[in-house]
DNA sequence: CTGACGCTTCGAGCGCACTCGAAGTCAAGC
DNA sequence: GCTTGACTTCGAGTGCGCTCGAAGCGTCAG
């Protein structure tokens, strides 16, 4: 049907391009709260993402793909929808957030170093038997 | 009852105790053939951790720690049951997950540089409304 | 001898984050 | 006017990694 997109808006198809999520991904994170507000519907009932609803979606995935639970993420979508004077609330989440991704990367990097080591072992193992 | 821990051997509670893996998760790793080899037995059935046990299940939870899953665990855990001789493929698998490991660190990391952003302009946000 | 405890096995259940399928609607092209 | 196909909603299913509970047994303290 080649959806025409309406006047600075995307279709769900041209929004799951842009974003890397699937269309199903997409209606699932709607269903679930985690968005802004509603996306927008065109007059047949069809979504109509905005630029400013596929920015809010990269901040999503960006929290997504450092590990935070959906439900937190949610918890400050309710924040961020509130509107202001409540920016105390959304930093220290965030900074919550922060201090254990930190903590993870350290956690993670000090377990390669032992897989680190262990790959060496292999290596002189199998230049001490080669040729 | 106070099992007495037989010689060399430390009971499952113990295990758990020093590897911080719960007696449940260590029968479970047991049964999903992630250990090298069956963990020995007492003459009454319980389980006999040693101290090479021990360091093997460190092993795993460096892997997982990482991000291994289970099923990658146990492909590795078969190559070393299965004895010398195959050490290219223990290489080859430890570091195709050292490389996922790295890219997922930068991924991880170039996140959080943005969510840093987004950190700085709350905290600027509220330094101009403070006092 | 009795009770309590800590182990045993087995199988079911859970939380998370999607992922998918079915059935229906609507606009456009032929 | 009929077909096509991308969309809609709803609810169920999947995969992962545990996590838990029930039922039973062996050993030790009292």
């Amino acid at each position: 049907m080649t959806v025409i997109a309406p006047p600075q808006g995307l279709t769900i198809a041209e929004a799951s391009e842009r974003t890397g999520l699937t269309t199903h991904t997409l209606r699932y994170y709607e269903r679930d709260g985690l968005m802004l507000r509603g996306v927008g519907r065109t007059s047949s009932g069809h979504r109509v993402y905005t630029e400013r609803d596929l920015t809010w979606v990269r901040m999503l995935t960006r929290l997504r793909a450092t590990g935070m639970p959906i439900r937190e993420v949610k918890a400050y979508a309710a924040l961020c929808r509130q509107g202001d004077g409540n920016e105390t609330e959304r930093l220290a989440l965030l900074q919550n957030h922060r201090a254990r991704v930190l903590a993870q990367l350290a956690e993670v990097t000090e377990h390669l170093g032992a897989i680190d080591n262990k790959i060496g072992i292999y290596q002189s193992t199998l230049e001490r038997t080669e040729s």
